[in-house]
DNA sequence: GCTGACAAGATTGTCAACAATCCCCGTGGT
DNA sequence: ACCACGGGGATTGTTGACAATCTTGTCAGC
């Protein structure tokens, strides 16, 4: 969405830095950002903390009123659902287009990241197939080279690191999901755009559902 | 994308109006914006301006350099391709999603439209014309209710506005789109999801078309 | 006439101090 | 016990000045 930022500076340090600590999740949603905790932190003067909650905010992952300071966002349940909506249907023009670009080489890649994924799976090693999606799904992305829709694609997924996490957490996921990203894969490889987006929106819209099931779970508590 | 900014303060003015004022074409893209400039114009202080500045960083209207400060954002006709696909995409997700939720008196209201758009395009009035569309894509994203895609496509549309005036020029256009707005129309008051999602995805193939014919005409000139 | 270095001016980057605001908490009254 | 009412401390909002950097114009040397 946004042009890219300079690297090296001070500002981008701050920015960075507190972007990383919000995505591991060392400052939990809600959580009140104080500029002099930052400053700190960060060894950064308040000026270039300013600058970098004000950038995140635009990012959507901090939240900031007026004299009240700046917070983590606190995303719903709602506002995941919808984010992945909206994810769904970018992913997807995404994976038609790799379906177009993919490059033998490339198609190798995709396969033997799916030959990866058999094996965790097979051996129960969740943190390892966790781990191998992101990196298909990044592949994908690389493989399509559509500027517009990667940087969408990025901020979106930022804004829910957090219930990605719980996702993570449901028995019986990679059993579900694992035979989706077979059929995105297959359908790059053989260069059938159609068949990626929908291989790709099934996917996700599986991921959807999912979020909808942590609602009744953790919506009465 | 961001949370909704406070309104009425200075920081906001400074903001709508250079926002504004780079949307109605009053600064050209490649222009440089001068702080000093803006804080007469807009009469706030250059802390304001700044702010305002990086906030249309982060929308992409504007592009900010170090120590060789900022320019409206210049987009390449290969950019305003990909920046309507993805555009595309997410249109179709609000289309479908409107077809789902759409009430009875809405259902009236896009009836309306369709048939102004009838008559503006018999009677060659093609500003009206366009204006009408405006309201028939705000009208679609009223009735789909749904924030993020908003957001997203809101962003998406402001970082196009040149191109679309040079798209409103091209001969033969209305007669083109008004049967796809049609058909957007007709989807939804039927309440089909799938029908509304295939038109606006139509609708809008169409105008990246468009998009690329520009690029032959204006290309090598 | 052209090239390069250099200086002057313009513009942006950064900071530290000051002002405004809010939130918490104790006080007094009922 | 409860509520209204201010302090007082903490936190953010804003300003103006100063430093760093880039751009432009000029001039000497070839």
């Amino acid at each position: 969405m946004q042009p890219e930022k300079h690297r090296g500076t001070a500002a981008a340090q701050a920015r960075d830095g507190l972007r990383e600590a919000i995505l591991r999740g060392e400052y939990l949603p809600g959580e009140r950002l104080v500029e002099a905790q930052l400053i700190e932190r960060f060894a950064a003067s308040r000026f270039n903390v300013r600058a970098a909650l004000q950038d995140l905010a635009g990012e959507g992952l901090v939240q900031m009123e007026r004299n009240r300071g700046a917070h983590v966002r606190k995303v719903s349940i709602d506002e995941a659902v919808e984010i992945t909506e909206v994810r769904m249907v970018v992913e997807g023009l995404i994976a038609a287009r790799a379906a177009e670009r993919v490059t033998d080489d490339q198609a190798g890649e995709l396969d033997e990241i799916g030959r990866l994924m058999r094996a965790a799976v097979a051996e129960g090693e969740y943190r390892a197939y966790s781990d191998l999606n992101q990196r298909l799904h990044a592949l994908v992305r690389a493989i399509a080279g559509h500027g517009t829709a990667d940087r969408i694609v990025e901020t979106l997924r930022g804004q829910l690191v957090r219930h990605q996490f719980m996702l993570s957490l449901l028995p019986g996921r990679p059993q579900t999901s694992l035979p989706q990203h077979e059929r995105v894969i297959a359908a790059i490889r053989d260069r059938d755009a159609k068949a990626a987006e929908n291989a790709m929106r099934e996917h996700i819209a599986s991921v959807i559902e999912a979020l909808r099931s942590i609602d009744y779970l953790g919506g009465p508590a």
